[in-house]
DNA sequence: TTGACATATATCCGAATGGTTATACGATAT
DNA sequence: ATATCGTATAACCATTCGGATATATGTCAA
C-alpha cells in the first residue's frame, strides 16, 4: 500500500469519462489549449481545469505554456503502468490455467 | 457518454487500491470465500462484501454460492476491454508519431 | 433445536469528488 | 491605457464513497 499511490491515481484519473474522453482527443489530434478542450463538454471551464489538473498531477498529460494559453497534450508512460498491471494479473491467472493442465494430465509428461 | 458505462464501471470497480489487490489475491489463488478474502485488511467484513458488490457488478468477479459460504473468482474478461481501450489510445499516438515522421522525410518515399 | 458461522443488507458518518459561480491575473488586442 | 481573452484558484454545494456498527438470514454443528 506504499508507492502504489502513483498506479491508484493513474486509474483515479482514468476512471472519470470526461477524463478519458479528453485523454482520447489529445491522442488523436494533438496538443490543444483548455478552450479547445472544453468545446466538447457541457461543463464549466474551471470544471475542465480541474480535471486537467488531475490528469496533469497523474502525469498523464504535459502543460506548455505559451503566451496566455496553456498546451495540453498526452503522455501515454502512465498508460504503460496500467498495461503492466492488468499483463501481471492475466499471467497468474495463465499460471492457474496451466496448473490445472498439469492436474488434468497427471502423470503424463509435463513438458510444455 | 452511452454505453461507455460498461468501461467506466470497470475502471472504477479497478481504481481502489482494496479491490485490486483483492483482484490480484483471486488471480494468483483463484477462488476464495469471503472470510478468506478479508483477512489481509483490516477493514469490517461488510466493508470487504461492500468491495465484492462492486467488484462483482463491475463482471470483474463472479459468485458462487456452496452451503454457507460464497465462493468469489477473478473473471478476466474486463480487463481486456481496458486493455483495448489503451491500446487504441496508443495506436492514435502512434499514428501522430508517424504523421511526425512523414512530415520531417517531406517529399520523400513514404514507405514503411 | 439451538447456538455458532458465513455473509449480505441497512443505516449512518465523515471525507472525497465533480460541478458551479466569483474572482484574480498575466497576455493581447484596440 | 484599457478592455478582453485564456486560464487558474477559491469558496461553496450536493452526491458519492469507503468505512463502521447493527441486524437479518440461511447453513452447519452439537
Amino acid at each position: 500500500m506504499k508507492r502504489d499511490d502513483q498506479l491508484a491515481d493513474t486509474f483515479t484519473a482514468i476512471a472519470d469519462p470526461t477524463r478519458r474522453a479528453m485523454l482520447v482527443r489529445l491522442a488523436r489530434e494533438g496538443e490543444r489549449n483548455v478552450t479547445q478542450l472544453m468545446e466538447p463538454f457541457a461543463i464549466s471551464q474551471p470544471a475542465i481545469s480541474k480535471h486537467l489538473r488531475i490528469l496533469r498531477e497523474a502525469g498523464l498529460v504535459s502543460r506548455r505554456k505559451v503566451g496566455r494559453e496553456n498546451l495540453y497534450d498526452i503522455d501515454v508512460t502512465r498508460l504503460g503502468n496500467i498495461r503492466d498491471w492488468i499483463s501481471q494479473v492475466d499471467e497468474y491467472w495463465d499460471q492457474r490455467l496451466d496448473a490445472l493442465g498439469d492436474y488434468l494430465n497427471k502423470k503424463k509428461p509435463k513438458k510444455k
